[in-house]
DNA sequence: TCGCATATTCGACATTATCGAAAGGTGTTC
DNA sequence: GAACACCTTTCGATAATGTCGAATATGCGA
């Protein structure tokens, strides 16, 4: 790990956190002298991925990471041929349907098909949810064992009253979900919202993003035909990727 | 500028290229002996900057990308501001309506709002244009003279036939837009597709964004009630930013 | 206008990134 | 199916490079 480096990541993440920041408050919050915390923060403002405001001395996250982050969506194979069938998912289910892979503690949606009902939604693409506390997190910890050991290794923070922080409760719906390939989450990340989510496996048989429909918690549980649309969407994708067979295996150990 | 961030942030930007990169191949890309390439990707990688990707021993850009550049779009207040004149704009034009900044020499598209006809349109948020190819970016260049000297010592590339590449036209074009704060584009970045673009300032009175409306070529010249439109979106964010004043002046000759 | 706080510059020093060589994988060819 | 070739990855000595304290400049608030 070269430090330069790990110390100009540090400096992204902490504007993601504060959004804007002076370089006094950068070098308190990562312990370094301000001199220092001031050539990692000129570097990658010559890169466009910081910014000073403007009128202002302090700096915020940088245009070029939009640009670095359309074109990530855009090399995603996963995505390309998963979105007509969460297009058609949200369709047939009348609900909104993700698209999750994993980063780090959290799922990060990289797509979103809002529910068809013509009503006025956000678009959750980009958005982070820590993986215990959603069902997308939860599909890919049941799935990737090292993981899930890692996470539960850590105090889980609560997000609404219903968050399930206990680690032995955790393993055990793990457990259960790589059996049915079927993750459940009752208003464990946002109140009045739940969701249920299915694995997506590609040529290797690993399983490397996960779908889910989200519903208001009022409509719970989710019918039959609503899981059936779901596995059926998880299927396709995974086959469209040469995975040859659905449900896919829990994987080995394999870190890397 | 420090060398091993000035690398990495290569990196990243040959991966934008690139999608899919070897350790070798990105060596050859920086000129760089592959042992250093592998230390600055190992760093990135650590953070989710970028990739492996799976089954093959080749990065690509990483999902922590797609979280910082979604809360990048959060931090900007102008764009914040501008969604809901935007809207407006595409409901009252039938048009798509863009709102860009300045990233080098090109535009980045900030916010995007489709044309409201229903048609499937791919949403355009994070696409970058080379800023001379632009209405966006020529108004964004003509008021800033330094970026302007800058982009214009350089070659410029031509998308179609009609983009204007030579230095000589391009400047007189910015004095004009300057002039009428209005900037155009025909066919210039797409054949078929034409722009018109105004300027957004801040509280200082700098134009920090502007925003356009695209057209088929086909439907050039805008009528008047299209200026008139936008003319009036742009004064209206401009005015929420806390400008004195529309249209604005053109940048005292401050660089930093 | 003054004074304080914060950003920025500069240069000596030692830490730290760098790069060559060698080892370990992976895919390909015959 | 085995051997080859290429690529990725590891390791450690070297010196280039980032680091950090002090000094300066700049901006902000009173």
């Amino acid at each position: 790990m070269i430090q330069a480096i790990d110390r100009a990541a540090r400096v992204l993440t902490s504007l993601q956190g504060a959004r804007h920041l002076g370089i006094t408050e950068l070098a308190a919050i990562l312990e370094l002298p301000p001199s220092t915390v001031h050539g990692i923060v000129k570097s990658l403002q010559a890169h466009g991925l910081v910014a000073k405001e403007p009128g202002s001395q302090r700096y915020m996250l940088g245009p070029a990471l939009l640009k670095l982050s359309n074109v990530y969506l855009d090399t995603l194979d996963v995505r390309a041929r998963a979105m007509r069938w969460t297009r058609e998912l949200a369709r047939r289910t009348g609900l909104s349907a993700r698209l999750g892979a994993e980063l780090f503690d959290e799922v990060i949606i990289i797509h979103h098909n809002r529910r068809p009902d013509g009503s006025q939604q956000m678009l959750e693409t980009g958005l982070t949810i820590p993986s215990h506390a959603s069902a997308l997190g939860k599909v890919l910890l049941a799935y990737h064992p090292s993981a899930a050991d890692e996470l539960l290794a850590k105090p889980l923070r609560s997000l609404t009253g219903d968050t399930i922080t206990d680690p032995a409760t955790l393993r055990l719906q793990f457990a259960q979900i790589a059996e049915r390939a079927l993750a459940f989450e009752e208003d464990e990340a946002v109140l009045g919202e739940s969701s249920v989510a299915v694995p997506v496996a590609d040529r290797s048989g690993s399983v490397i993003a996960a779908v889910s429909v989200v519903m208001p918690s009022s409509e719970w549980p989710p019918e039959a035909g609503v899981l059936n649309d779901l596995r059926e969407t998880a299927r396709n994708i995974s086959r469209e990727l040469g995975s040859s067979s659905w449900p896919p295996a829990v994987s080995p150990r394999d870190d890397d």
